[in-house]
DNA sequence: GGTCATGGTATCCGTCGGGTACCAATGGTC
DNA sequence: GACCATTGGTACCCGACGGATACCATGACC
């Protein structure tokens, strides 16, 4: 519906992440982002909950984790679900299109590792 | 692989982004930002100007697009070679290093691109 | 009653992204 | 001679954001 309706030659029949207006701005911004990077990386494993995914990041502050998972949650990359138990429980796990934002993102993050002593 | 001690089946802890000690983290850091994709994707093409970096990453600011350039070069995938003339000229170049960290990079812009409708 | 565990939130602060204005140097123009 | 245009930035200012710490709510457990 979004791609039928524009005219052939229009601004948006052309994706893309240089124009500053197209969406795939906002998602580049959204991936290419560090903590984004390694909790998407890091929910590959499986649902996990907050407080381990916060040990395996290490280094990152609960509130930051907070924001993270719940940016990539509102753009539909990750699944949030709380169970009503004492104490609280709330597993996150990726959604189809997160599993699918992986692939580049691994692939990112193993050239780093696989790269990092050619860095000066 | 320098760090040739490692044993196989047993991770090498020392070159992980997930260690918040690591240089991977930094590199990662580095790249997995929006501005360092878009410069470096631009570069591709060649060496070029500026200006005319400045053109194709519609929406940056002077000052953050000299910032980007200063880190990428620092970290050695951009090359900076000023020619002594007036006005002044500056062209920017990838390095061997920035052509290979180019390839994850051109996957995650062309997967946001290609992905770009399934997002809510 | 006191303590612990969990998954956050409230608050504060420093840093950083980002925008705008401006500059240096010189060749060309009038 | 005076003035302007061009290019690649820098200076300055501001708001937003990242990030650390403190704290909370709840019930099980000692």
């Amino acid at each position: 519906m979004a791609t039928s309706s524009a005219p052939a030659g229009a601004c948006d029949d052309r994706k893309s992440v240089y124009l500053a207006a197209c969406p795939c701005r906002e998602m580049l911004d959204l991936l290419a982002n560090k903590w984004s990077a390694l909790t998407l990386g890091a929910l590959e494993d499986g649902p996990q909950r907050f407080g381990a995914l916060r040990a395996r990041l290490q280094g990152v502050s609960p509130k930051v984790l907070t924001q993270t998972l719940r940016r990539l949650e509102e753009h539909g990359l990750v699944h949030r679900e709380v169970f009503a138990e004492v104490p609280p429980r709330v597993e996150y796990s990726l959604t189809e299109l997160g599993a699918d934002a992986c692939v580049p993102l691994a692939h990112l993050r193993s050239w780093v590792e696989q790269n990092i002593d050619r860095f000066p």
